[in-house]
DNA sequence: GGATTCCTTTTACATTTGTTAAATAATCGA
DNA sequence: TCGATTATTTAACAAATGTAAAAGGAATCC
């Protein structure tokens, strides 16, 4: 619980009185690769904050798998598409590393936002980033070649590389497995 | 300005000093086609809300002029990469159709955030609706064909491709002018 | 430990998209 | 309105990516 609350100090400090308001809305869930954590057609009223172990964000494209991202160790993962428009998601989570999320309830999330403004506005700013990041991402898929992308990547997150399956990678760079064998090979 | 406040009020209800307040940050400004809003190079310090025209952020790859996004009659526009990061925007706002925009100077809101929730609020919600809107733009740039994109804008929103160059379209669907081209000719 | 399943690469060919250049069409300003 | 500029389309060819199928590797399960 520790590690949520050095997350969270990162980006906008809590009284012990709102930390102590969260800690009531949280649970630790432990899960083993495979696992699904959200279905879909299931509206998104939980965050999950990743401690350990990777978890992505999948939904399929005419019968094809695609993963629309992926969360690590220290980091926030919610259908955010569903999350902010109480909609039902097509969207799942499932899990690709053995993991230890806390998952906190949103709708009570979104209850404390009028007792503890800090809290709202933890969760903005959390947000914020998050929406950033997915403007960023937009534009290397607007407009960087595949190649581009995963050099990119290669460069930037190694890591990602050597834990997560490719058949994942390719639909998260916009390509097929076949297309990302290739640029590999290219690249040796 | 009335515009503007029945726009918020859609998100978020307002006090009269919070409105207030809000007015006092604001300028009306109007520009004409071609315009520069806001050069590349430039923090993002200003939101603007479009009461009348259209305004494209638009950025260049290899020389190249992409069009990130557009905004038409009621609606936000800002470079939120730069806006929540305070980092040098390599993007540009540019006008496209004579516009009316009232200008927010984003660093004041911000201090009014501690003085008004109602009001961090309010931009909270607004900013989550444009993220949302960012993550079904990237799923589209992400698994659709171009041709499905086009369509989808052909069939969502008519009155993009009757007021909006073709050419500031193709780079908006990840495409080029010549590709676009061809697609229009197919679907005829 | 061997069989099975899953993951990744390779091949061959089809399709889409990019590039460059030229031809039309539309728009704008004097 | 005319001329000039800008926007859009078309053509021809090159490059990138998709599809389907098969083969090779790696991991996993009894």
């Amino acid at each position: 619980m520790e590690t949520l609350f050095r997350f969270f100090a990162q980006f906008q400090p809590l009284s012990t009185d709102a930390q102590d308001a969260i800690r009531e809305i949280c649970s630790v869930v432990h899960l083993k690769k495979n696992e699904e954590l959200q279905p879909i057609g299931h509206t998104c009223r939980t965050i999950y904050f990743v401690k350990k172990g990777i978890a992505r964000i999948y939904y399929y494209k005419d019968g094809i798998d695609i993963t629309e991202s992926f969360s690590f160790e220290n980091s926030i993962i919610a259908r955010v598409e569903s999350l902010f428009t109480t909609k039902p998601s097509r969207k799942a989570i499932q899990i690709i590393e053995d993991a230890e999320l806390i998952a906190i309830n949103a709708t009570q999330l979104f209850r404390l936002y009028d007792i503890h403004p800090s809290i709202e506005r933890l969760f903005r700013k959390i947000f914020e980033k998050g929406y950033v990041e997915t403007v960023n991402r937009m534009e290397s898929l607007q407009f960087h070649t595949a190649e581009e992308r995963y050099s990119a990547l290669l460069h930037e997150a190694p890591d990602f590389l050597r834990r997560v399956p490719l058949k994942y990678i390719a639909s998260y760079l916009g390509i097929t497995q076949v297309s990302l064998s290739r640029i590999r090979a290219t690249l040796k």
